[in-house]
RNA sequence: GCCCGGGUGGCGGAAUCGGUAGACGCAGACGACUUAAAAUCGUCAGGCCCCCGUGCCGUGCCGGUUCGAGUCCGGCCCCGGGCACCA
């Protein structure tokens, strides 16, 4: 406001480094400037950085910094090579917390959701992030989930969207239904009920439609960390193998079951039945013991790990099933680790060759067959499965054969048979997207008498959700407002009741990127300016999302393409995770109590020093251990730049230089210059080790430092060089400064707008190279050679360097090896 | 339980393709400046040893491959992320 307005290029510099008005003044000069409005209509190629977008909270966290602060450094980065950035933000802001406050602060979701937005826009502005600001937008906006609306009712006729019953935690004494996270040790988080399922209609998605193309499709993204994809490949679960059918003994019945080893078909001693399967819940109206395991099978959560991590428990039916190719009986057990979701809900149990079978085998002393052994020797059972390929042995016909010759015949047989036949298992499942829940988009379906479930025209849409409710704990606030869901039938115009479940979160962070496209498109989801940005060049965000946020948003890409409403297959080209932030060793969270709030930082030491210090503290997609003396040190660093460049200027301008009139000394200054924007380019823009390059541009400033009595032309040309290198370098990370001090060394253009520094090879030449001599291995000295030395040279160096000598003294040499400019290692004996 | 990561000085981390372990920073010690302190600048800094040697040991633990392993392979221990309704 004040000195700001008066500032002219270039600026005089104060005698100290003052991160407020400095800070204040660039962000000021990148708004008057609209520098960060993306324009899909440049010459210059496109590139669109995108970071997850933040759930509004309340306040931003250590994380959020980090975050954003890659994303800047990438778009920033990327703007000095040329590219036209595309760098949104927006809120993701339906969710489960702004329910929580409603209850506990008696504030309506909406109100709450739209103030902390407002709080969280003014910190990110803090922090300089170059936002296009003109695209935000929240996905509660009616205007945002209309779309989601449409497109759910595009896939509803489609056939991708259809109606089936699934598992939900039940809380029976707040009559709710509880998120997995809300269970704690299989008690209700605020009544401490013991939770119940309970099976539901809920709307699905068919993902697994799409199965095999989202496991085909990571083949290609190679710009995502192998490990997500591994996870994603393992989440999806593609296992080949073969269905067969056992009769069950004395009826007509038949149990199906899927196998990965039909190999091991004849080491079968029992059957395995989920809790949950239809034979099983018929059975435990007769046997205390089946209804035992079916009434545990219902208490405790849902979660995965609260099902695995149960002790392994079961009980003989008493039927027996027929073996398909022996004739052999065999007891058909219920098992509560059967998983009822799973294939058809019911296992062929080959303790030989598989541990969980092992286990449950020992545990009830059923027997334990091998028929699979090694080449050479027989299988030992004795203390775990053998659960490797090999030779098949006490198989019939089959005996002899490979596991890989046996899956085929074995597979053909049972085929030939009308027994089984081959087929592809997912372990994924349909997405189900219904939550019974109020801060969610409405699930556009209107449920009729007469018609069924039918969809809410697109006349009438959105579906808005109210936003002035009272929340009481005790299920949706929807269910219980006659206004919201009191209607006519849209087909037949009878009395109907609209759907009150909302739609899943991850409904939303599904598209968001696309959006960003085109946020102010009135009527369509997407417009031509999505095949423009689209697919994201760079995503970035944290490690939990490795799967389900980015497995649906790949699912919702093929979709929307599928509706030609998009080019391209997949969303996101690059991804980078980043790690989490700690203190103290543990994640950063309010119940541990050992939060930083950043805004405290960016207050004390500004917004550079705070970006500076996530940058260097370490790599992106490894955890970072919070410090406060580290976020003074990053201070310190800036504050020395600053200086440097202050005495630097005060001197008056210094010419350009002239590579041939520099003393060794100044072409050793040079040459660490150039040496550091090799490796600084290299870091930022190939390895993403943003703290390398940090580390890098420090090593160049105390280099400088040194350099600094040098007060000849030559030497302040250099010290000019190094200077813009240092700023240009730096200017992604701590954008405010190196804005000051760009304009401070002399230029007219804002450093938002200069160029990456480029490499002079020439200035990198060296005379001399230094290369160790090891013996044996150990390193023993050093010597130093010309650069253009070759083998025989170092070789004789080598052999005469008196260190080195004392330990090959009296020895053979048996070898010697030679790694160029490197080290010379003699082995001796 | 299943899937995926990680483990290097007092601390955060570096070592990019198997080639000098500990760059850079923090904390610390000593020195300069100062009446003093802070700030700043400079020097030192993995461990061990009455052999102080460019000696020996050393990258979670055990073993292997190699002229050479923090890096590759096998086994184990510990910590973290995800597990479909937290986002």
């Amino acid at each position: 406001m004040f000195a700001i307005l008066t500032l002219r290029y270039p600026s005089p510099m104060d005698e100290h480094y003052q991160p407020g008005p400095i800070e204040t003044e660039a962000q000021a000069y990148w708004d008057r400037h609209g520098t960060f409005a993306a324009d899909e209509t440049s010459s210059h190629p496109k590139y669109y950085c995108l970071s997850m977008f933040p759930y509004p909270s309340g306040r931003l966290h250590m994380g959020h910094v980090r975050n954003y602060t890659i994303g800047d450094v990438v778009s920033r980065y990327k703007r000095m090579q040329g590219y036209q950035v595309l760098q949104p933000m927006g809120w993701d802001a339906f969710g489960l917390p702004a329910e929580n406050a409603a209850l506990e602060r008696g504030v309506a979701p909406a109100k709450w959701t739209r103030e902390n937005i407002g709080a969280m826009r003014e910190q990110l502005k803090g922090l300089g992030f170059g936002y296009d600001w003109a695209r935000e937008f929240a996905t509660c906006d009616p205007e945002y989930y209309r779309w989601e609306q449409w497109l759910f009712i595009r896939l509803y006729r489609k056939g991708l969207v259809y109606r089936a019953t699934s598992t939900v935690n039940w809380d029976p004494v707040d009559q709710t239904v509880l998120a997995n996270e809300q269970v704690i040790e299989g008690r209700g988080w605020r009544s401490g009920a013991a939770v119940e399922r309970r099976e539901i209609p809920q709307w699905f998605l068919r993902i697994t439609d799409y199965a095999d193309e989202l496991l085909e499709g990571l083949e290609a993204l190679e710009g995502w960390p192998e490990q997500v994809r591994a996870m994603q490949r393992n989440w999806i679960g593609r296992s080949e193998g073969v269905e067969l059918t056992f009769a069950l003994e004395g009826g007509g019945e038949m149990l199906s079951v899927f196998t990965t080893r039909p190999d091991t078909l004849y080491g079968v001693t029992y059957l395995g039945l989920a809790p949950e399967h239809p034979i099983a819940l018929e059975l435990a109206k007769e046997s205390d013991e089946i209804a035992a395991l079916v009434a545990e099978a219902r208490t405790g959560g849902t979660a995965e790990a609260d099902v695995a991590t149960r002790e392994k428990r079961g009980a003989d039916t008493g039927l027996r099933a027929v073996h398909p190719l022996t004739g052999e009986r065999v007891p058909v057990w219920v098992a509560n680790f059967v998983l009822m979701e799973y294939g058809s809900g019911a296992v062929m149990a080959v303790p030989a060759h598989d541990q969980r079978d092992w286990e449950f085998a020992s545990a009830y002393g059923l027997p334990i067959r091998p028929v699979i052994h090694p080449e050479d020797g027989a299988a030992d059972v004795s203390g775990g499965a053998f659960t490797e390929y090999g030779v098949l042995r006490e198989s019939g016909e089959f005996s002899g054969m490979t596991s890989g010759q046996a899956f085929d015949a074995i597979a053909q047989r049972l085929e030939s048979d009308g027994l089984g036949r081959r087929r592809v298992q997912y372990r994924l499942r349909d997405w189900g997207v219904s939550r019974q829940r109020y801060w969610g988009a409405p699930i556009p379906i209107v449920h009729c008498p007469h018609c069924g479930p039918v969809p809410v025209p697109d006349s009438d849409l959105p579906v808005v959700l109210p936003e002035d409710v009272t929340l009481d704990g005790a299920g949706s606030p929807l269910a219980s407002m006659p206004s919201f869901y009191e209607t006519s039938c849209p087909e037949c115009g009878a009395d109907a009741r609209r759907e009150t479940d909302t739609f899943d979160t991850f409904m939303e962070s599904s598209w968001y990127y696309a959006r960003f496209a085109c946020p102010d498109r009135a009527d369509a989801m997407l417009d031509r300016r999505a095949g423009h940005w689209l697919p994201v060049d760079q995503y970035i965000g944290g490690i939990e999302h490795a799967v389900l946020h980015l497995l649906y948003a790949r699912f919702f890409h093929k979709v929307l393409r599928d509706e030609g409403l998009l080019p391209g297959d997949e969303p996101f080209q690059r991804l980078l995770t980043q790690g989490m932030v700690l203190k103290d060793g543990a994640k950063m969270s309010k119940s541990k109590g050992n939060t930083v709030d950043p805004q405290h930082l960016v207050d004390r030491f500004g917004a550079d020093t705070v970006r500076l210090f996530t940058m260097f503290a370490a790599p992106p997609d490894q955890s970072l251990e919070w410090s406060d003396s580290g976020v003074e040190g990053a201070y310190r660093f800036l504050r020395r730049l600053y200086l440097l460049v202050r005495d630097h200027v005060a001197a008056g301008a210094a010419a350009a230089v002239e590579p041939g009139a520099l003393n060794d000394e100044q072409r050793a200054v040079r040459r660490k210059v150039h040496e550091t924007i090799r490796k600084a380019s290299d870091d930022i823009g190939k390895r993403f080790t943003f703290n390398t390059a940090v580390a890098s541009v420090m090593e160049m400033c105390n280099t400088l430092g040194k350099a600094a009595e040098d007060r000849s032309a030559a030497g302040r040309a250099v010290m000019q060089e190094g200077l813009e290198a240092a700023v240009l370098i730096l200017a992604p990370i701590a954008p405010h400064l190196c804005h000051h001090l760009w304009s401070a060394l002399g230029h007219q253009e804002p450093v938002v707008d200069a160029a990456w520094p480029e490499v002079d090879e020439r200035a990198l030449v060296r005379e001399r190279v230094e290369l160790v001599v090891q013996v044996n291995g150990k390193l023993r000295g050093r010597v130093t050679l010309a650069a253009d030395a070759g083998e025989d040279r170092a070789r004789e160096a080598a052999l005469a360097e008196p260190n080195a000598a004392r330990f090959m003294e009296g020895k053979e040499i048996k070898k010697v090896i030679y790694v160029p400019g490197k080290l010379i290692n003699v082995v001796v004996r």
